[in-house]
DNA sequence: TGTACATCAGTGAACGCGCGTTCACTGATGTAC
DNA sequence: TGTACATCAGTGAACGCGCGTTCACTGATGTAC
C-alpha cells in the first residue's frame, strides 16, 4: 500500500542507515539487499522503489554513512576546532578501531572499495578529500602552508591502514593491534614536527606545546 | 581417477595460487570455490580432497600468496639489502598498486580480513610480523635501535592504507591517486629523518645520505 | 618381476539455500473536481 | 468540504542463477604378495 511523502523519504534514510551500516560491519559483498530491506522494516522490493540497484545503493549507501560521520566531526568543531594532535589522537584510537559500523566507511570498506565500479570510486575520492580539508584546516599556524596538504593526505591514508591493520590482528593478538595504532600515530606526529622545526612560517598563530 | 602423489601436490598448488590470486583481485566473498577449481584445472569436487572448507583454504591461501610475495623480496635482499630508502620507493610506487592480483595480499584485502576467523588473523598477524622484521633490518645503523620497531610498524601500516587508497579512488581521480602514494612516502621518510637527525646511536654504520 | 587388490584424487550430479531482480497486485495517499 | 479516482510505495511470489558442501562412483596409482 501507498505510505505518505514523509514516510516514504524516512524508509528510504533507513534503507540508507541499514545498508551502510550492514555493509561496513559484513561487508558489501556480505549482506543482500532483503536483509537490508528487513533491517529497515520493509520488503526487498520495497527497497527497487528507491534504489535501481544494488550497485546504486552501495554509491549512496557509502555517502551516507561517510556524511554522518563528517557531520559528527563538523558538530565538535562548531564547539572548538580541535589540534591536529587532537585529530591525530581519535584517528589512531581504540574507540575509532571498535567502531566498526558505525565509524568511517572509507576505514571499514577500503580494499573493497577498489573493487566496486565509478561511481564508488568517486564518492570516496569526494570522501578522502573532504578529510584532507578539514585535517588541513587543523595543521594552520603549526605547519608551513605548502606542507599542511602533504601531511593531511599521508595522516589520513596512514590512518586507513592502521585501523584496518589493528582490526585484522585484533582476534589474533591484541597487544599488536593496539601496537600499530600507536606506532602509526606517533611516527605521524614526529613527521608533523620535523616540518614545524627550525622555520617561522605561519602568519600569527602559535605552535601549542604538544607532549 | 587417481592421480600420481606429485600430481595431487601440484594440483594442491594450483588451487592456492588460482585461490590466492582471485580473492585479491574479486575479494573473498566474491570468488566460489567452483571457479578457484576451474582455473586450477580441476572441478570443485576436488577442492575438498584437499581443504576442508573455503575457509580452510582462504586461510591457506592468504599465506601463500604472503610467502610467495615475501620470497621474491628475500631473493632481491639475497643480492643486496636494500635501504630504507628504497624499501619506501618500492612501497610506495605505483607498480605496487597496480599489481593487485600478484600483490601483497595484506595489501589487497586488508578490510576483509577483519571479518575472517581467528586462523586467517592469525596468518595476517604473522605476515605483518614478518615485514616489519624485514623494515627493521634496513633500519639497522640508520635510526636508534629503540625507534626501528615502531618507524617500521608505521610504516607498514601507512604502506598498506596508502596503497588501498590509491586503488580506491584510481578509477575516479589518478592524480590523487598518485598523490597519496607520495605524499605518504614523503612524510614516512621525513618521520625516520626526524629520528636521525641530532644523535649518535648505531654501533658503527654510516647514514647513508639521502635525498 | 608379475599379478591382485586396496587406496584415494578427482568427477559430476545433487542438496538446500540465498542471491539480485522482476512484476502483478494492494490499498492508503494525494489530487482534481 | 465532500467525493471520485489516479498515483505509487510497499508486498510477496516467482525468475534463473551461483553458492558451499556432500557423496556415489571412477580408475590410475601404489602396494602387498
Amino acid at each position: 500500500m501507498r505510505v505518505s511523502k514523509e514516510k516514504a523519504a524516512e524508509n528510504r534514510v533507513a534503507l540508507l542507515r541499514a545498508a551502510s551500516q550492514l555493509f561496513r560491519l559484513r561487508g558489501i559483498d556480505g549482506v543482500g539487499v532483503a536483509e537490508v530491506a528487513k533491517a529497515a522494516g520493509l520488503t526487498h522490493g520495497a527497497l527497487y522503489a528507491h534504489f535501481p540497484s544494488k550497485d546504486a545503493l552501495v554509491a549512496e549507501a557509502f555517502w551516507y554513512g561517510f556524511e554522518k560521520n563528517l557531520e559528527e566531526d563538523r558538530a565538535v568543531e562548531r564547539v572548538r576546532r580541535p589540534s591536529f594532535e587532537e585529530h591525530l589522537a581519535s584517528f589512531f584510537s581504540i574507540e575509532t578501531r571498535d567502531r566498526l559500523e558505525t565509524g568511517c566507511p572509507m576505514t571499514a570498506s577500503a580494499s573493497e572499495i577498489a573493487r566496486q565500479g565509478n561511481a564508488v570510486s568517486a564518492r570516496f575520492a569526494d570522501a578522502f578529500e573532504e578529510i584532507v580539508t578539514m585535517l588541513e584546516e587543523s595543521l594552520e599556524g603549526v605547519v608551513p602552508e605548502t606542507k599542511r596538504r602533504r601531511l593531511a593526505v599521508a595522516s589520513v591514508a596512514a590512518q586507513i591502514g592502521a585501523i584496518a591493520v589493528s582490526r585484522a590482528v585484533a582476534k589474533a593478538d591484541n597487544a599488536l593491534a593496539e601496537e600499530v595504532l600507536e606506532s602509526t600515530r606517533k611516527t605521524i606526529s614526529a613527521a608533523c614536527k620535523v616540518e614545524t622545526s627550525g622555520r617561522r612560517h605561519a602568519p600569527s598563530a602559535p605552535t601549542p606545546g604538544s607532549s
